[in-house]
DNA sequence: ATAGGGTTAG
């Protein structure tokens, strides 16, 4: 009986150990087809069967809904669905409704899919609350960027007695720092003084970042100075806290500091530089380009800032040659990319890879997105592709002031004035409110149109019914107005009336007035102004020497190409750029060295023959052509854009379209020129020059022979 | 059971 019920109590022994197996073998299992199952909901590659595999994975949690399987399904950030059909079936079970872990972490996952209103239901209505159960709370806001409801639950869990702990004071500072707040994240710094909490790591951290935020970078400093620890992330708070300040030198001090510590950047040091990559010395972006070659994991993020960097510091090409490396690395560019490196696109006048960018736009569904529109809208309008703006425009669901504003300026460069005047009206008429750069781009329209009237007419309005005080813009643009218009009287006695010095571009537009109708008397106190205010500047010499030419005082065209000698002005080269296949090539005045320089001069001489039957005497020896044709050899009189525009006949097909974009005005010769080899060529041809374009088309161009 | 620094236009 004995021996029998020890052979019982052992057979049942050794069964209870192989179901403890079979269980554990059965739950790890699951755990792993679940685990499975979640990659490939969530990975993109499979978005394709995923209808199918979430069948097989509700009937996966309807066999095994445990509430160790629920946690495992909850730790993976389920998608708001999933979560929806996980929650209801907590609901319904009561064990599992009243379980605290499961309602934290249900919580957790609706905060993470912006559910705030659901995870504030559950901290509701759970009665027996704990201090996790308000730190999670307090995090779904501030994770949501809702920071005054953070701090009101702060303020519930005060009165409730509750103490706050080391993961309750980081997620309020940072609601804090997310409201500009200080008065508050001083109260919550001396709670963290009175309960000895100033040594925790985090919330050291979190104290750099609130003083930072809030512009006390001293106080910031202090802090990391006097941390027990410090960590890369106390550092890059610091990081951050100059930067959102504006005092990038500092911020590029702090890295600088981590490297003398022999702490490594990483992907969010370069984050924490993203508010101030405008405008900063060469030298400075060469070091963060260092710092973002020897960092070892480059995320995403970091890419798009030194793109950003790039682009913001003029640097076109370079942020063009990151990108394609950032493919070349397998990174897959997002909407912030895209909508960093568009600009360089439009700078560059690079089409092709403006357009690959809008097949990634569209590829990866990243419309609607007002910023990515704006930015898509610009590059076609700077790379002279009107319809190409358009049709983006017409498409926006949502415009703001900014599209507004690039469809009208990219009409005014265009010299369409009546369509960014009537777009303006349109845009009225929807609602929107004209802001001062809104202005700007209409004023400017009329100018290049010669709408002397209703350019008055929005200047007005701008003040009187905007209450928009003018800036120097504006007057720029009304100097322009009224000297294009030939009321260069006006012009100048505006001039005189401003409110401010004028600067550069006002005597600059008054000027160039005076060349188109001839006022010599303005035009020398103008040029007089300019030679003071940029000396260095060779354009304003050129263009008094063509006013004096056009008088014919020929001993003056002499002695201000002598005065700009004696003062070793050198003029900034011109140069062309055209883009074929993808690759853009730049061609100087009198390019000897292109691999088809010697067929560029053939087929122009060829194009010349026809030009002069049709009346065209060149400029080159004349002087009415720029003063710094010095060598009389006659390929170095070539203009840069001449040579771009025969290369592209040359290398594209009858018909299409030919872009040029040019770094100055185009000069009289050359408007002349393309305007014949438009006609004899039969083709469009579009030159950005540095102010406007000129779109050539059967003889003639947009720009009425007014620029 | 819970935590800190972070990107895009005229």
């Amino acid at each position: 009986m004995i021996a029998a019920s020890n052979l019982g109590s052992a057979v049942l022994e050794k069964l209870s150990f192989l179901l403890k197996v079979l269980l554990c073998w059965y739950i790890l299992s699951m755990k792993a087809i679940i685990f499975c199952t979640r990659q490939i909901l969530t990975s993109n590659k499979f978005r394709g069967i995923v209808s199918s595999t979430r069948i097989h994975f509700d009937r996966l949690k309807v066999e095994v809904f445990s509430k160790e399987v629920c946690e495992i399904i909850l730790d993976q950030y389920p998608g708001i669905k999933t979560l929806n059909k996980l929650h209801s079936k907590i609901v319904v079970n009561e064990h599992l409704r009243i379980d605290p872990t499961l309602a934290i972490k249900l919580m957790r996952a609706y905060s993470a899919c912006g559910e705030t209103s659901v995870a504030r239901y559950i901290f509701d209505r759970s009665l027996e609350k704990n201090v996790v159960f308000f730190n999670v709370m307090i995090r779904s806001y501030v994770n949501n960027n809702l920071y005054f409801e953070a701090l009101s639950i702060f303020q519930v869990m005060l009165s409730c007695a509750f103490n706050p702990d080391h993961y309750t004071f980081p997620c309020v500072l940072k609601a804090c720092s997310g409201l500009d707040n200080l008065r508050v994240g001083l109260q919550v710094h001396d709670a963290i003084l009175k309960v000895g909490l100033d040594s925790n790591l985090f919330i050291g951290n979190a104290l750099v970042a609130m003083y930072g935020k809030c512009g006390c970078l001293r106080e910031a400093r202090k802090v990391l100075d006097q941390m027990p620890y410090r960590d890369v992330v106390s550092w890059n708070s610091m990081v951050a806290g100059y930067a959102q300040s504006g005092q990038f030198d500092d911020a590029l001090e702090i890295c600088k500091e981590m490297d003398s510590l022999n702490l490594n950047h990483d992907a969010g040091t370069m984050a924490s530089l993203s508010p101030v990559v405008c405008y900063t010395s060469l030298e400075n972006v060469q070091y963060i380009h260092s710092m973002f070659e020897r960092m070892a994991k480059k995320n995403l993020v970091s890419w798009n800032v030194m793109i950003a960097i790039y682009v913001n510091n003029s640097m076109p090409n370079e942020a063009v040659s990151l990108f394609l490396q950032m493919e070349e690395c397998g990174m897959k560019p997002d909407a912030v990319t895209i909508a960093s490196l568009l600009p360089a696109c439009g700078d560059l006048s690079a089409l092709f890879l403006g357009r690959r960018l809008h097949k990634y736009i569209e590829k990866g569904n990243l419309r609607p997105n007002l910023l990515l529109e704006n930015a898509l809208l610009d590059m076609y309008a700077k790379c002279g592709c009107l319809e190409e703006a358009r049709d983006v425009f017409d498409k926006m669901k949502l415009r703001d002031v900014v599209s507004w504003t690039s469809m009208m300026s990219a009409y005014g460069r265009s010299g369409q004035g009546y369509d960014a005047v009537a777009l303006f009206a349109k845009m009225l008429d929807s609602g929107q409110i004209p802001d001062s750069i809104a202005f700007v781009s209409v004023l400017s329209a009329c100018s290049h149109t010669g709408l002397l009237d209703q350019g008055r007419h929005y200047f007005r309005m701008m003040t009187e019914q905007y209450g928009i005080v003018p800036r120097i813009e504006h007057f720029a643009c009304m100097v322009d107005l009224f000297g294009r218009a030939g009321e260069v009287e006006e012009a100048y006695s505006f001039v005189k009336q401003m409110p401010m010095e004028p600067n550069e571009r006002v005597w600059g537009a008054l000027l160039s007035a005076c060349r188109v109708h001839l006022k010599m008397d303005i035009g020398l106190v103008a040029a007089d102004r300019l030679f003071q205010l940029a000396p260095k500047q060779s354009g304003y010499y050129v263009l008094l020497s063509n006013i004096y030419a056009k008088a014919g005082m020929w001993k003056d065209v002499m002695n201000v190409r002598y005065a700009m000698k004696k003062m070793g002005i050198k003029k900034v080269p011109g140069i062309s750029n055209v883009e074929l296949n993808g690759q853009v090539h730049t061609f100087l005045a009198g390019d000897q060295y292109h691999p088809q320089a010697k067929n560029i001069y053939e087929e122009l001489d060829v194009l010349v023959g026809k030009m002069k039957e049709l009346g065209y005497i060149p400029q080159t020896e004349s002087a009415l052509h720029d003063v710094e044709v010095e060598d009389k050899e006659c390929h170095l009189a070539i203009h840069s854009e001449k040579l771009a525009i025969v290369f592209a006949i040359l290398n594209t097909k009858q018909g299409t379209p030919i872009r040029i974009t040019k770094n100055l005005r185009v000069c009289g010769d050359c408007h002349f020129a393309i305007k014949l080899i438009s006609k004899i060529a039969s083709r469009d041809i579009i030159v950005r020059d540095c102010n406007r374009f000129h779109h050539f088309s059967n003889g003639i161009c947009s720009c009425g022979d007014y620029w």
